[in-house]
DNA sequence: GATGAATGAGTCTTCATTCAT
DNA sequence: GATGAATGAAGACTCATTCAT
């Protein structure tokens, strides 16, 4: 439509996106903050922009926290491939420690792994299935090395690290959590030793599976 | 100041007490419902009284919930407590199993529990010294028997156990807890063997500390 | 629940009723002057109460529609039988004549007629239905009585009313559609002398009916 | 202005033409659908221009409104006009039919006609002015030749026209309002035969005249 | 003591309008 | 000239909290 557009798509003005980098940035921050029901109002303020503009980058919460919290994601999952290369164990344990780390150093790291478990969202089934196969890739190496028992499947793992993770706000957590990750890879190199109380768990490869993308389903976040 | 009151105390009202359990009651379920946002009102009209009523027992947002959740903590508590005959490890084990069972069962027990990590509150404080204490005590008998390492404390602990029951939501998470708890018990066995990653964790008798109850302070509990 | 409460139902506080009056009578005033997309803070402010009030009594802009327009509708439509006992043509441009004089006297009496004709809501449904027996019984009897003709149904009537008295914001125009209701009143009683034209319309009695009451339905007023 | 403009007056770009075009045909088409108070954002998005482009075009709501509706006014203008041939009454009675069809035909045509009754502004003169001036001159004629009552103002029929119009939006109101204009006709004919109701209305001289163009004012056309 | 009416601050959301590119 | 980003003023709606009855 204007006269000197050589491609289709328009490069974005310069304003734009230092507007939309502000808001996210913003966002992160509040979130964090405040919670996933935190003002978007506040958001905007912070991002030093009006509230139509926010509206106009991100058109509904949901948009604002997938634009923050995807690449969050991503890189929690990036992080597991990149640890192929180690020995089995080893990879495991160091992942896990870097998770730690990266929540302790990235704002919204936390709320990003906790999205994992949280609530139904496509957001959440995207993050649960990312990081799903992340862990299951490592926990699969680990066991066809038979280093470890075979009936913790991945989500079980995620769940551990999320749950582990949930209290990043407390003093001192992060050597806490470590202890606590170090502990656990320890146990989970004790083969079935203890089935005395309850019953026995599936052998890990009658495991419920679901590996294809995107299996749950729903819309809202944290409204009411 | 009432003219007939013989003693200073005066035996309150029938009425009054029913009402106030019946706000209780009604607060228990709206609040496992909705979360701790939960509208006040919704907690009034389930309770089938007025708002104003709903005030006049509990004149705060934090007053009910101490009301709701402090015996629910207690519980948990006296869990720990009745475990003292059996064998160290093993109450380790079964209190912490018991634990989710709990969760499972009594809505709102998973709150109770969350409120010992929880932002601070008197409320929160209380819950921590609490649990603290109950799982410290399992844990000093497991370790002076020499059963398990020492470098775990009770807060850590408490923490892991807590982040576990997080996702109590999510479908099949009971069984998946009490397997990570089992292999978490099983790695506690496991003494120190491995240290090559992170430094080692302060033994157990240098730590924090902190026992005195209330230690943390501040008001809001998730509004904002 | 309360003590001293007798009945079932309470008497109703008197400021309540006192609010809920004001507030209706704003809502008449606010809407007759800014249309049915009318602010409602503006209807709170003239009627000198919070907008929490308003929304208290009248939860959705639809109820408030409802409480101020019910009555308008039914007054005119008992009008119409109050009529019974005239002569059938002149009760017919009496009717007519009484709607123009309604319209003019009181404030938001076009909207009420307006309603019947338009968006379908609830109180759309009613209005029409409640007006179209109406003026259906004046016209059923000037046509037994063989004063007029049979091909005009009591929906195109109505309509033709509410369209003329649709400009009630000229200047004159009180005197202008009496004018007009004459004529036609006068057009109906010569009997379909022209057919040249058009088509011959259906007879009376073959119309599509529909007497049942509130046939259509859709919730929106105004809004977008 | 510019270097090269040799006359006072440039010819306007070929794209600032087509982009004029295709807003008025979107705001026709928005504004027929949504009514007056539709979105300007939504004629742009519809016209496949930026919102820009369409203030420099027309830089208020009441620019755009006129452009799209003046061409209107004048084809009903016109139409009246194109029958005086036609024998008086039945010129009449084929001008008001032809504006049913055209109600219709035309989308928006409706909104233009109702502009002639409307909300006083510049553009809602210029339309009563023009339709009844139109209008007037049909009455005129047939009341010359004696075959219809004199006291009718070209205003009165004008409104009556509009008013059955108004409801162009229900199942089978062309039909109808074609019965209702022939009984009005009809009506015409009928020399003053009832007066015992109400007073005798004017002698058709003495009507209230004002044929100079645009004596009504005032800005807003429905905004609030 | 119980009740629920009143209040208004706080959020979300939509658009008209202005302006930098 | 065209574009669409930015802005902020409304307006709807919800609730915590206070208070008259």
């Amino acid at each position: 439509m204007t006269s000197h557009s050589a491609a289709s798509v328009r490069r974005p003005r310069a304003d734009a996106v230092r507007n939309r980098e502000r808001v996210l940035e913003a966002a992160k921050a509040v979130f964090s903050a405040g919670g996933p029901d935190a003002s978007l109002e506040a958001v905007a303020k912070r991002a030093g922009v009006g509230i139509g503009t926010l509206y106009r980058h991100f058109p509904t919460r949901e948009a604002l926290f997938e634009a923050v919290y995807r690449r969050e994601v991503d890189q929690l999952g990036e992080l597991a491939e990149a640890l192929k290369s180690a020995a089995p164990v080893d990879a495991l344990r160091r992942w896990l420690r870097s998770n730690v780390e990266f929540v302790a150093t990235k704002k919204g790291m936390s709320a990003a792994l906790a999205l994992a478990v949280g609530a139904s969202s496509d957001l959440s089934a995207y993050s649960f299935d990312r990081l799903t196969r992340a862990v299951g890739a490592l926990l699969d190496r680990a066991v066809a090395a038979g280093e470890i028992r075979a009936d913790i499947s991945p989500e079980d793992l995620l769940r551990a690290l999320v749950g582990m993770c949930y209290m990043h706000d407390q003093p001192g957590w992060q050597k806490s959590v470590v202890r606590l990750l170090d502990v656990f890879v320890d146990g989970l190199r004790v083969k079935n030793s203890i089935d005395a109380v309850g019953k026995q768990a599936p052998p890990r490869d009658a495991r419920e599976g679901a590996k294809g993308k995107f299996r749950r389903q729903a819309p809202r976040i944290g409204r009411k």
